[in-house]
DNA sequence: TCAAAAGTGTTCTGGATACACCCATGA
DNA sequence: TCATGGGTGTATCCAGAACACTTTTGA
């Protein structure tokens, strides 16, 4: 019925009409890192509104004019200085009560950094924390189920994505490596089954280079390509 | 920044304030059936605006107040007749330049239907239409994009759900059930191999019923349960 | 000398693939 | 009798899983 004009017109121009009313648009990003042995995520503390003092994840109202992805890329940089880095869309959430203000329709995406480095930046508006995802607190709006929603994600990619480079360094071991799927996906893996697998997949190029440690000295690799690809991992 | 009230308010009421202007939200919704050995689409005819004449998946404006999943089966239900299908979300789709008219941020979704009957409905406001999904027009909006999604991820789950039941009859023999899956993945299956395969996962019930023809009686059967499960298919 | 992580090969098993002939029916 | 799809079993191959000991270093 929005094909005819009479009943559902699109071409009116939004203020004229009150049947025209639609919900607004915001992004939220769900940005993933590794660290301290864990999965953890960025959230930013909430100042005012129902959910005053809660925590949640970065985002914003999509004006018009602007795509959705290019909102969720901005947002994030103001936000909390991250830029540059995975961005993915995972799906939009629209209940009318998600947000006890208006209807809020909104996209969530997810985001992976490599270190909590860049995080830093204009922290001057709000508070931004990490927090394990194992132990997420109680968020505002839906955004646990957002998170529960990420994660599912961002397991499955790993097992048909070459995605983990977004979680690493330039240059890792092949023990680092390992540890990133161990934690995300919450199991361990044999080592050697591993290591076969991942060197197969000439995803990986060995530097002349090795890290030292308390123990015997391990083998640098860096990805031959830092590009999303669909491949069998795991 | 958002979550600060003097920057980004989502507090307030959306008529009192110009900052607060979003792009409007729609849906729009991919409805698949297997016809005549292919996989085909349901479009309607739009009768105005930039892309009249041009076909479309029908859709509509998300009203505030209504979850966009419930606007999708309703502009089903009243543009179509369709009704009681599998319906998923796939992604949104929101470039500002996707609708001449306005930004509007379009939620597409897919739905599968087991025959073209049901949506012989109200089509007294629109055209409708069943098109090849391999040979489509060139549609309004970004729909051809949207389409293309469409079939990526229908392709993607017939191999890990077993969404295929609704794409089915209550009752079929095993030669259709394979041939739906041929015709959507675009490539032969042996036959010895799929019927030890699919008969392996339970799913299906042989019935005492045979479907008879110009050949062999063919075993009948049904689907155990009609409920979407992920499982590995093929 | 000890703790800690790195490095390495083989066997087994199960699932996927490839493949060809006979059967029952309606026309 | 013929055309059409239905029904069936075996051999092969490959990837995944299971599994233990030695090496090198820093402390």
């Amino acid at each position: 019925m929005r094909r005819h004009p009479v009943v559902h017109p699109r071409i009116v121009a939004p203020s004229r009409s009150k049947t025209l009313r639609s919900p607004l648009v915001a992004v939220d990003v769900v940005i993933f890192t590794i660290a301290d042995g864990e999965l953890q995520a960025l959230l930013v503390q909430l100042k005012g509104g129902p959910f005053a003092e809660r925590w949640a994840f970065p985002g914003g109202l999509v004006p018009v004019g602007e795509a959705p992805e290019a909102t969720a890329t901005r947002e994030l940089l103001t936000q909390t200085g991250i830029h540059d880095v995975y961005l993915e869309q995972l799906r939009s959430f629209g209940d009318p009560r998600r947000d006890p203000n208006a209807h809020v329709v909104s996209i969530a995406y997810f985001a992976l950094v490599s270190d909590k480095g860049e995080s830093q930046g204009n922290s001057k508006y709000t508070r931004l924390g990490w927090f394990p995802v194992p132990r997420l607190p109680s968020l505002a709006y839906d955004h646990n189920a957002i998170a529960a929603y990420a994660l599912e994600r961002l397991r499955s990619k790993l097992e048909y994505t070459n995605i983990v480079y977004s979680l690493l360094p330039s240059e890792f071991t092949l023990g680092e490596l390992q540890e990133v799927y161990e934690i995300i996906l919450g199991r361990w893996l044999d080592r050697r089954n591993f290591r076969k697998k991942i060197l197969s997949l000439s995803l990986l190029r060995p530097l002349h280079r090795q890290r030292r440690g308390a123990h015997r000295p391990a083998q640098l690799y860096r990805f031959t390509r830092r590009t999303p690809m669909t491949i069998e991992m795991l």
